[in-house]
DNA sequence: TTAGTTAGTTCCATAGCCAAACAAATGCGG
DNA sequence: CCGCATTTGTTTGGCTATGGAACTAACTAA
């Protein structure tokens, strides 16, 4: 069935016609490379038809031809691929001390990436701005002269985000209320495509869903490993917002009432349990933020040597991250949670006993079948799913004007 | 936009049929009386488009003309309501010690309501089964009777159902993996509708999604204060199950590691400190199951009594419950969560010492706009939304063949 | 060379939407 | 009482896009 994912709009052809592009364009995807009846044979839909709407998306440059298959029976198919040449989808990532920028074309291949050290944290998001929209600037003016056309851009901001593209709280930035969106937009003076902002964790687990080794999971929950722990939803294959667009905010889930103090003044936080921090509060107590790679560099030099401290903190962390999870594996039951951040490096040390302590807790036989993995993409995941949350609008069937 | 919300399905004319259909069946349950016109101007859907389309919905006999109205300029308006009276779906819920059927037609006017007592929890679930399917007979005989063509049947069950609608775990019950749908099935003889079978607080949060006063909101919680705690979650319009349909288990959500012993065996369980066998431990330690609801009554008096240990375990318990539903309303961010069950006649001593709790754990600014509210359907919520689910898929298009 | 097989296109019928013209039924102003 | 404006709902025609069937294309195998 078909349906209006929110609320009861009316249908036309040129849906129909959007929704079967859209299917095209996903097979093809993750196919690549297939024939036109491979296409017709795996969707249901005519030949004619796909013929059509192939014929459509090759105006558009978004599929291209290949060569032809041989040596088999019968006419050789021609193949066909996705054709990245000619778009490509940015994402930025504004964090404390840097700014990251990514493009990938439609594929998902990743053109460039580039970070920029940048002295955040000073007065409201004006110079971020600025700083930003520099680096866009020439960002987009590559893309150009690869001769690519831009498709969008969307930022990743650690913080409260609403539904509109409002950065409500960003804490480590010190921002409130910023409308990001809206001044990158009018820095960057008509850019001539969307400009989006979302939350750092939403936009991972996005990354996860359609770039990650579980790409298929419909069900998925990222969690970010920073100093901060924040989660991003999807459920049933979309990213789940929740009303006003806060979901995911689950580092200050409260485990334990006689916990230590969190920065938020309760006890007993996730984040204040099972953060990063909690860690480096016993290894580096005076790091400041911008030492963190180091310090859980540090951290994972003296877990291989085993270091009974750090292994003992690692444990300790491990067992609340899986109680943790355990709560969001009983609520939501995701396939699988991805750990990413700073837990990726610390996994090795971390995953077994988070598991131990998420099995035993969650209700569901077989745990519900919610597998817990570590992220393999990288501290770019976020980057990477803002670029995605781009092609994401492509994927529903927005194609870019036809040439 | 048209989205096929799982997985990439292609669309025809039909989807768009179907669509349009239940977009307008739709509208005038929300609108109704109101006129083709009236349709055609909120839809956005042509004027001789919406003629066809409720000519068809007349066809079927979902909508019925009234009179006309008059004392306006121009032509007068031949008014529009649903047709409730052909049609009929059924909700059965099973509980530990009686079966309840509800009836409702298009409109979710209640048409019959009964109750039978019911030994349960002898030996899985093969007298249920027996009980259950004499009692579905009664109500599709009355149905018929009534000239009613019925549309569907759901059970709501206490317990984990999967995806396919096979009950897992149903720890009152004392049922483990019973095919209860297709038992069912068997058991009526080719019934000529579709047997479905769900969890009861996923079905109950469909009914006040449906039903209930929050109906607009996209996203909300509902969670049932039995014995057990556990929740539905409905994001962005649809009910969220998870991967395999486990999603909501909400009642051994660890509050703290060293609250009272629950019966899962662990320690601080939402379900050990906020649901209500935590004040029936202190006040009715003996009480047997069935009893419940006597002894709640008798909570209720004495809590309007003031009576000071009823009050403070209240109020201990309101305090928990908030710091669940923290958790809830941080990790999804709903417009609203609401407590149903047993939550209901406890509301006046619960509700705003968990409120307070609540919007005291909530990160997101404004407590993100979830509010905490008491469900206004009663214990009959889970079986009106059992076939609240059967009128939900006709709503979706998936309309009853032609008369 | 011929038969068999698979790929992709062309042609036509059909479904169902929209726009615009039209018919129907009313109130209102002269 | 009569035209006129107003609003409703239907009819007609045009358009888009799907599906089915026939057809062309290009290859392998014998």
């Amino acid at each position: 069935m078909i349906t209006s994912h929110n609320g009861p709009q009316p249908a036309d052809f040129t849906d129909v016609r959007a929704t079967n592009l859209a299917v095209v364009l996903r097979f093809v995807r993750e196919n690549a490379p297939c024939s036109r009846a491979d296409i017709a044979a795996s969707t249901g839909l005519n030949k004619a038809t796909v013929s059509s709407l192939v014929a459509d998306l090759i105006d558009r440059r978004l599929l291209r031809e290949t060569g032809l298959t041989e040596h088999r029976v019968g006419r050789p198919a021609t193949m066909l691929v996705l054709d990245g040449s000619p778009y490509a989808a940015i994402g930025i990532e504004v964090n404390v001390d840097y700014i990251t920028a990514v493009a990938v074309d439609l594929k998902g291949e990743e053109l460039l990436n580039w970070r920029r050290s940048f002295p955040g944290g000073t007065s409201g998001p004006g110079q971020a701005v600025v700083a930003m929209a520099a680096l866009a600037r020439r960002v987009v003016s590559r893309m150009t002269k690869e001769a690519r056309q831009v498709l969008g851009l969307t930022v990743a901001v650690p913080g409260l985000v609403d539904v509109d593209g409002i950065v409500r709280v960003a804490p480590n930035l010190g921002w409130r209320d910023a409308d990001l969106a809206g001044d990158l937009t009018k820095a960057l003076r008509d850019p001539g495509f969307p400009v989006l902002v979302d939350n750092d964790a939403n936009l991972a687990a996005l990354a996860e869903h359609r770039f990650g080794p579980h790409r298929n999971a419909a069900n998925l929950v990222y969690v970010t490993g920073e100093v901060g722990v924040g989660a991003g939803i999807v459920l049933d294959g979309r990213l789940r917002r929740g009303g006003q667009g806060y979901s995911g905010e689950i580092g200050h889930l409260e485990l334990d009432p006689a916990g230590p103090v969190c920065r938020c003044g309760r006890r007993g936080c996730l984040e204040a349990v099972a953060g990063v921090g909690a860690i480096l509060a016993h290894t580096a107590p005076d790091a400041s933020p911008s030492d963190l790679e180091l310090e859980i560099d540090e951290v994972v030099r003296r877990a291989r040597n085993e270091d009974r401290e750090v292994l003992g903190l690692l444990e300790n962390l491990g067992r609340h991250l899986g109680r943790g999870m355990a709560a969001v594996a009983n609520l939501l039951n995701p396939e699988v949670v991805i750990l990413g951040g700073y837990y990726v490096p610390l996994a090795p040390w971390l995953v077994g006993c988070a598991e131990e302590e998420m099995y035993g807790r969650v209700l569901a036989p077989g745990g519900g079948g919610c597998r817990l993995e570590v992220s393999t993409l990288g501290y770019g995941a976020a980057a990477l799913g803002a670029a995605a949350r781009v092609l994401d609008s492509v994927d529903s069937g927005r194609l870019p004007a036809q040439r």
